[in-house]
DNA sequence: GAGTGGTCTAGACCACCAA
DNA sequence: TGGTGGTCTAGACCACTCA
C-alpha cells in the first residue's frame, strides 16, 4: 500500500506555501522575469512567519524556479534572460565554452501522437501535435539535428512563420507567446549510428556516431510538454553531466 | 580582478562551521557510515547555535557528503551502502532498473601519467599511476568496457589480485581499503565508434556507435583522484540525465 | 520516555542595492 | 536612506526511532 496513504496527512506549513506560490505562478499572478512580493509581505498575506515563507521560497530556488537576489528582490525564472539562456544545454565545445548556436528551420508540421507520444506527453493517442525540425549550426558546420513535438492544444497557432521568426530559444518563445514556461526535463542518452535522412542533414556517412538526446520538458506540477530528439555531432563537443 | 580579493573576507558562520565539519571528515574523526555528533553537541562544540550547525548540515547533506536521517542522526554518506550504491551510476536499462553489473577483470598495470593525465589528476607528468581494465556485463553480456587510472600514491598496494577479490563497486573499495572517498564526478559524454580493442572486448564490428562517458570523481576539497573511460553499448540500455 | 532531526516563530542585525 | 534578501539566535513544539 502507498505509504502516503497509511500516513496522517501531515505537510509542512512551508510545503503549503510553496503550493500557493506554485499557484500564483500558474495563474499568472507574477509573470517570468517579474519580482514576486517580499518575504514579508508573503508572511502577512499568508499569516506565517517571514522564515516558513523564506524556507518556501528557498525550495523553489534550489529547484530553479525562483531566482532571489539580495538587496532586489525575488523574482520569477525565464528562459528569456541572457544570464539563464540556454538553461538545459548541457552541450559544450572541447574548449568548455557554451556557445550560440544558429538556428535552421527545416519544417513545422501538423501531426497525430502515437502510442508513445500519447504517452510521453500524457495526451489521447491520435490527439493533434505540432512537428518541428530543425539544424542547429555552430560556426557554419552542421552540429544538431533536431526534431520536436510538442501537443497542439496549448501551442495553438504555432506555426511555421511564427517559430522562423523567431530569434530565441524555444523556451523563451513558449513563455513569451504561449506562456508555457518550462521548469524541469529529463534526458535519455545513447549512441547510435546516422540513419539516412540524419546523415544527409548532417552531411556524414550513413552510420556514422551520433549523441542521441531525448528529452522531455515538464512545465509546473510535473506536466510534460515538449518531446524532443537531438542527434549531435560529438567530435569537437561533448556533453556535461555533474554527479553528487 | 577577482572579485573575492576585493570584497572584505566576510564568510557566513555556517560556512566556516561547514569548513570545519569537512576537515574533521578529512582527518577521519567520523568514518563513512556512521553518526556525526547531534546537532546540539556540534553547536556546544563550535559555541554557535543548532540553527547555524543546521544549516551547515543542511548544505552537506544537499551535497551527498552527510545522509540526514530524523530520529536517528546525522551519518556519513558511503558508497557502502546497499541502499546508496551506484550513487554515480546513469546507465539504466531501458525499463528503467539499475541493475547490478557482473565484474570482470581485465588487467591491472603500473603506469606514468601522461601530460593529459597529470594536468587531469593534479599529479606531475610522469608520476606513477595504477592502470585497470575491466568489462561490465549485465546477464551475461558485455554492456561496458573500461579502463580506470588512478594515481598511485594514495592507492599503494592496490594490485589485480587485490582488485579480482573485491565485492563491490570501485567505490566502495577505495573508501575501505584506502580510505578514499569520492563525493563528486564529473562525466563527459561523446558517441564514438569502437575501435579493435572495445570491439573485440565487447563482441561487436569495429565502428559500432558506442556512448563514451569520460569521467573524473573528486574527494574532498575538488581533488580529482581517478579517471575513467567507459566505453557503453546502449542499444539496450540508456544514460539518464535530469535537468533543472 | 529519552534523544534525534524537523518545523515554526519572533526578533536582531548584516550585506547589498537603488534612488 | 529605506527596502530587500541573508545570517544568527533562542526557544517552543512536533515527528520519528529505539530501547
Amino acid at each position: 500500500m502507498d505509504k502516503q496513504l497509511v500516513s496522517p496527512s501531515y505537510r509542512p506549513l512551508y510545503e503549503q506555501i510553496k503550493v500557493m506560490i506554485t499557484q500564483s505562478l500558474i495563474a499568472g499572478e507574477w509573470r517570468p522575469g517579474e519580482a514576486i512580493p517580499s518575504e514579508f509581505e508573503l508572511a502577512a498575506r499568508y499569516k506565517v512567519s517571514q522564515g516558513t515563507v523564506r524556507k518556501a521560497i528557498d525550495s523553489l530556488s534550489a529547484e530553479n524556479i525562483l531566482i532571489r537576489r539580495q538587496g532586489k528582490g525575488t523574482f520569477v525564472a525565464t528562459h528569456n534572460a541572457d544570464v539563464i539562456k540556454l538553461r538545459f544545454l548541457r552541450l559544450t565545445s572541447v574548449t568548455g565554452q557554451k556557445e550560440l548556436l544558429q538556428n535552421q528551420f527545416i519544417s513545422c508540421e501538423k501531426g497525430k501522437a502515437n502510442a508513445y507520444m500519447a504517452k510521453t506527453l500524457q495526451i489521447k493517442a491520435g490527439a493533434s501535435t505540432i512537428e518541428i525540425k530543425r539544424l542547429l549550426t555552430f560556426s557554419g558546420r552542421p552540429l544538431i539535428y533536431d526534431q520536436i513535438i510538442v501537443p497542439a492544444a496549448p501551442f495553438k497557432g504555432l506555426k511555421g512563420a511564427k517559430v522562423e521568426e523567431w530569434n530565441g530559444s524555444m523556451y523563451s518563445m513558449y513563455e513569451s507567446v504561449f506562456g508555457v514556461r518550462m521548469i524541469r526535463a529529463e534526458e535519455r542518452l545513447k549512441a547510435v549510428g546516422a540513419d539516412r535522412e540524419t546523415a544527409n542533414a548532417l552531411g556524414l556517412k550513413e552510420g556514422f556516431p551520433l549523441l542521441s538526446v531525448e528529452r522531455v520538458s515538464f512545465t509546473y506540477g510535473d506536466k510534460p510538454m515538449e518531446w524532443r530528439l537531438g542527434l549531435c555531432l560529438t567530435d569537437d563537443h561533448h556533453y556535461l553531466s555533474e554527479l553528487e
